[in-house]
DNA sequence: GATCGAAACGGACCATGGTCCGCTTTCATT
DNA sequence: AATGAAAGCGGACCATGGTCCGTTTCGATC
């Protein structure tokens, strides 16, 4: 706090207050984001280029990659609203997947959401696979909540884990190669991943 | 064989004898080969670009693009050079990973040596990632070998779908994101999947 | 409301993956 | 050896993701 003990050159980037975006960038923002969401439902995330987007949107390309780094960061940023929506759900929407059910029909609820969710976002999941990205969002938020849920159910062991080990088959790239490649019918991989969480948990 | 009874022009195009490559496609592609493997050990996967491993070989970018299809097809063949070879170490090398040893131990064998062979390939697997390719050589081989030695020791549920959940931490993807994001050391990752494969077969 | 530096804009430009098509080579047949 | 057609070749060309930098806009300060 004491500008003396933490002049603003010294501090960490990451701790600083980000300063407010300007007004015209925040528009463009806007725009850009409606332009593409309007475009990926038109003709699906493959067939969306970047300068369709910023045609659309009536701006630069330049400034839409200013905006967001990367076809990567873009799709991320499309993903992020109904990740948000979900994880909302997880942490404070209607039981059993929200908070008020018992810990094991909170998870079994959640894997077979979670499921649902990547199958349906598997395009846009697949096209904002970034390097270093959408890692906070996407792939933790599962984990951390899978693991306090273990906690929940008095489960010994390494818990982060074991979150990580039944999160890892509801990834996309799982996923897709079991539905697509296998023709697994979806119930048989959710009632899979059920029996897998009664062996993990004992 | 009786041209009779298997006209050439009404047997399967699967199931025909695959007219032999002619010398020149063969010595190129042996060519392209060679320059892709110096290339990529010089400088690494990603500062590798088609047109210099075209040039390398002294061959026109069209003859390379027929001959893999696709960077990423490229790369594929990469990788199958030494996926082959592990394969071969797990169907006929010496034991724990090859056949010899109690199934126990070599699944315990398995995943320490998929997980270094997969952290080792990492940027290869990557570069790789094609819809639909590799799925027959990478994801497939580790699961049905797993599956099978599941079926050896007795376990009983969903052997398939066991087997993919034992896989799918061991994917490239699941790995970075613990040692690379989250510094989990490799030893506890091992440990962890053991006790996954221990809870998993009871 | 005038000033000014920082931030943002935009589109020309670049790099690279991938395609196309006229020319060349191979090789089975004669 | 000559021949012909299928297979292969190569590099100009295209599409698209991403960068650069001179110009414009914002908004804090006076």
């Amino acid at each position: 706090m004491d500008p003396i003990l933490v002049p603003a050159d010294r501090a960490l980037p990451l701790l600083e207050p980000e300063r407010a975006e300007r007004s015209d960038a925040a528009h463009n923002r806007e725009v850009l984001l409606r332009a593409a969401v309007e475009l990926v439902e038109e003709r699906g995330v493959c067939a969306v280029t970047m300068d369709d987007v910023a045609r659309r949107a009536g701006v630069g390309k330049g400034t839409l990659f200013r905006r967001f780094g990367s076809r990567e960061g873009l799709m991320g940023q499309l993903l992020d609203h109904s990740e948000r929506e979900w994880q909302a759900a997880v942490i404070g929407g209607p039981p059993p997947l929200g908070p008020g059910a018992p810990p094991l029909e909170r998870l079994l609820a959640f894997g077979a959401s979670r499921m649902v969710l990547n199958l349906r976002h598997a395009e846009l999941i697949e096209a904002a696979r970034h390097p270093g990205a959408r890692s906070l969002a996407a792939l933790s938020f599962p984990t951390m909540h899978v693991r306090y849920l273990l906690g929940e159910l008095g489960v010994e062991g390494d818990l982060p884990y074991l979150a990580t080990a039944l999160v890892a088959p509801l990834e996309i790239i799982v996923l897709r190669q079991q539905v697509e490649r296998e023709n697994v019918p979806l119930a048989r991989i959710q009632a899979g991943w059920e029996d897998l969480v009664h062996r993990v948990i004992r």
